[in-house]
DNA sequence: CCTCCACTGGAACATGGGGTAG
DNA sequence: CTACCCCATGTTCCAGTGGAGG
């Protein structure tokens, strides 16, 4: 990639040598750290706003947002959540962490009645409790990681929350760019969302979004200008560069240097991956080291085969009763949509049915 | 044209967590 | 306590896939 360039104030040259650490204040390098104002994103804003200023009035609203990973869906969307009137009530579910029917209801039952319930219910019955609850007030519910959810049930969700007149839904997803692909046509015809698209950043967009991080993130002058612009333009994703600024600020000694960036590649993205893995099981992370394994040795791409053959001997080293490889072929789905690993999916050929996959560069 | 590769992905089932009702 | 229901996670079983090589 090109070397960037972009007059914004630069960093100035190196300071003096000061005996503190360079990260100052660690919080705003978190990747659920909202920032108040967002790098171009004003027509997104925008149109969240006119949605959500309509609700209460004419009925539900449903949106669908989509965006690849890292385009700041999420956070403009919390961002939209937090400006509402009380009288709105709020439920945002994680669907990757939240990912049928039943955990999704639980959640909602439990924001809309503040009561806490285990499973075993039925989900009628937690539909008709959530009814009662929810009459006349309205609610806004943003499912976030929608694909995870299509992935089991969601189509019933998608439709029982369309179907009733209480619920303004906000539909999430990095993978799917027209919703109508993984919905039924019952739910397409009651849901009819407005959408909204986020484009991926551009380098310069994403170093100016670093630079304001490392403004408060960092003590005065202790980063150099052609680190972050190297940064920039080697990520497309603000949250592994957060993780990445992290693993230079404690390799470096005052002043973070491109090289100190450079050599923290791989720290960085440990960081990032263990982040985005974190909540799921001990498996999806034994399948994806033996993916990742597997990726070092050979220079093509590796098929599913070779992937449970890994992880098996993987299993034994750590004494994990290895999963049938029928499971395992489900929890490829989720690495996939976690965008961890790229999926090429063959229905025959020399190498038969089979997913053809890769560790993108991220 | 036929066969075969090496899985995919749907469906039924098992087990273990929990629930309510009588 | 018993009977019977639900959901989560995972296993077992198996039909189906479509291009390359014979």
């Amino acid at each position: 990639m090109a070397p960037v360039n972009i007059s914004i104030p630069s960093f100035g040259k190196l300071g003096l040598m000061s005996r503190h650490t360079v990260i100052e204040d660690p919080m705003s390098l978190q990747s659920n750290y909202l920032p108040s104002e967002f790098i171009d994103r004003e027509e997104e804003e925008a149109a969240l706003q006119s949605i959500f200023s309509e609700i209460d009035q004419k009925g539900p609203r449903h949106t669908f947002i989509y965006g690849p990973r890292g385009t700041g869906k999420t956070h403009l969307v919390l961002k939209q959540l937090n400006q509402l009137p009380d009288s709105v009530a709020t439920c945002y579910i994680p669907c990757h962490r939240h990912d049928t029917e039943y955990k999704a209801l639980k959640q909602l039952y439990e924001t809309v009645t503040d009561d806490q319930i285990s499973s075993g219910h039925h989900t009628a019955a937690l539909k008709r409790e959530i009814g009662k609850r929810t009459t006349e007030i309205g609610v806004v519910i943003v499912l976030d990681e929608l694909d995870f959810l299509m992935l089991n049930d969601g189509d019933d969700l998608l439709y029982y929350l369309s179907r009733t007149n209480e619920f303004n839904t906000v539909l999430i997803s990095a993978n799917h760019d027209n919703i109508n692909d993984c919905i039924e046509e019952r739910t397409q015809s009651s849901l009819q969302p407005r959408q909204i698209t986020f484009d991926p950043y551009t380098s310069e967009e994403l170093y100016q979004i670093l630079y304001d991080r490392v403004q408060d993130a960092f003590a005065p002058q202790s980063l150099q200008q052609e680190a972050l612009t190297y940064l920039a333009s080697a990520i497309e994703n603000p949250a592994l560069g957060f993780d990445w600024l992290r693993a230079a600020a404690e390799a470096a000694d005052s002043v973070i240097t491109e090289s100190n960036v450079k050599e923290t590649r791989m720290k960085g993205l440990r960081h990032y991956i263990d982040a985005v893995l974190n909540g799921f099981s001990e498996h999806h992370r034994l399948l994806f080291q033996a993916i990742k394994e597997l990726s070092r040795e050979h220079d093509s791409s590796i098929h599913t085969g070779q992937i449970y053959d890994q992880y098996q001997e993987l299993c034994q080293a750590y004494e994990e009763d290895p999963l049938s490889n029928r499971r395992i072929s489900d929890l490829l789905k989720y690495l996939e949509l976690l965008d961890l690993i790229e999926a090429d999916y063959h229905y025959g050929g020399k190498k038969g049915k089979t997913r053809e996959i890769q560790v993108p560069k991220l």
